[in-house]
DNA sequence: TCTGTACCGTACCGTACGGTACGGCGTCAA
DNA sequence: TTGACGCCGTACCGTACGGTACGGTACAGA
């Protein structure tokens, strides 16, 4: 085995070529996904496929892998936060999560990794859990309990606040997107999603209740 | 075509005993439904599942139709609509689907739905989508527009409103599962987070606004 | 008793796809 | 120059599954 130069990057750059063909290919349609169409488009053999990948479901575990790598969402500032910055990274969070989980890649890799959790062997599911909900959720908490700890926000549960403002952000969207409800969400869209969740969130959890009828759409 | 009995159904007492072990296959693991298993298990042949429901798509179509067709939620009282009997029938919703979107059935039928709607044809999502999350907004949104005129909730947009309870109640539970996250639900947890939902629910759109701090979990 | 019908069981067909084998080509180091 | 290596392209294999055909049986009506 070659030590290549590379490593901080999980596949070499010929191999993400492959994984991006999948992600094409995926996008395009569950079922155009087959061994012999992701080596033709991507130009390389079935043998090379399965040499690096070891089998299909190899080759799906890495493309899930590498989606997951490209997409990390950026970080809060941990300085002065104050109302004004906390509802704005709120809010940001929110925005980024919408249009990821929009993302017609994001509804695609999902649909296979869903479609995968059914049948048992290679925990597609789990991956995509620990790389999508999981994962924000362990990026977001720390900034729920600074602003806890600032006198910003009031909560009991650190995973309850959670799991409603992510119930606040995404609603019915994923599931609709999931199952192919034609749901254009336009960047204004996802800002005032993003917005209005925050400011409902606010509301519940926040320390300085605002007026009423702020919430009312 | 013979004219039968049981008209008000969809299906024969014969065929919803196929559908039934359609769905009992489904629930064991997607890709144990094969024809082949279908017609064995459920005592029949394959001759006569082509039959009855054309091809496989044909089938796994109606058992949507039939596994819909079995859950109805119950109505809610139209009469003396005060806060508590709106809240009793907020509560019940909530529960209800609950229970519904965390049945093996309902996860199995859904990720098949799912793996479905990106391969085209033989639109399940959609039947799914129809009688999942846009039935049951069908169906709350009267409840919600009749307390808003009877002076119990405050809100502009009936859509809105509906898909905020919506979040609240089902939060990241249906994706999760649906990933194979191992989340039981009990019926203790079920009616709590039914409360729960329910509470932040009259928080951001109740017109008389609770004591602060009752939504801290 | 005869005939038609609906259905079960099973054998069969075609195809598509996962996985393997193999020949050929470019590259690089000795 | 030569040999090893990595990779492309393609041909090939086995199998599993969707769909069809067909013989056999039970039953209903004439």
């Amino acid at each position: 085995m070659e030590v290549t130069t590379y490593s901080e990057t999980e596949f070499s750059p010929r191999q993400q070529e492959v994984l991006d063909v999948v992600l094409a290919l995926l996008v395009e349609g569950r079922d155009g996904l087959t061994m012999t169409a992701v080596a033709r488009r991507a130009s390389c053999s079935k043998e090379t496929l399965y040499k690096w990948f070891g089998d299909r479901d190899g080759l799906l575990t890495a493309t899930v892998r590498w989606q997951a790598s490209k997409v990390r969402a950026g970080n809060w500032d941990r300085q002065h936060l104050d109302a004004h910055a906390l509802s704005e990274s709120l809010e940001a969070f929110a925005a980024n999560w919408l249009t990821v989980i929009s993302s017609r890649t994001s509804v695609a890799l999902n649909r296979v990794a869903i479609a995968d959790a059914g049948s048992g062997k290679s925990d597609l599911g789990g991956i995509v859990l620990a790389n999508g909900r999981l994962a924000i959720g362990e990026r977001l908490k720390p900034l729920l309990e600074a602003a806890r700890e600032a006198g910003l926000l009031l909560f009991d549960d650190t995973e309850v606040a959670f799991r409603t403002f992510f119930g606040l952000v995404g609603r019915d969207v994923q599931i609709r997107l999931l199952l192919g409800d034609p749901l254009a969400m336009s960047r204004a869209e996802i800002a005032a999603d993003a917005a209005r969740a925050t400011r409902q969130f606010f509301t519940l959890f926040g320390a300085a209740k605002p007026a009423p009828g702020t919430n009312r759409n």
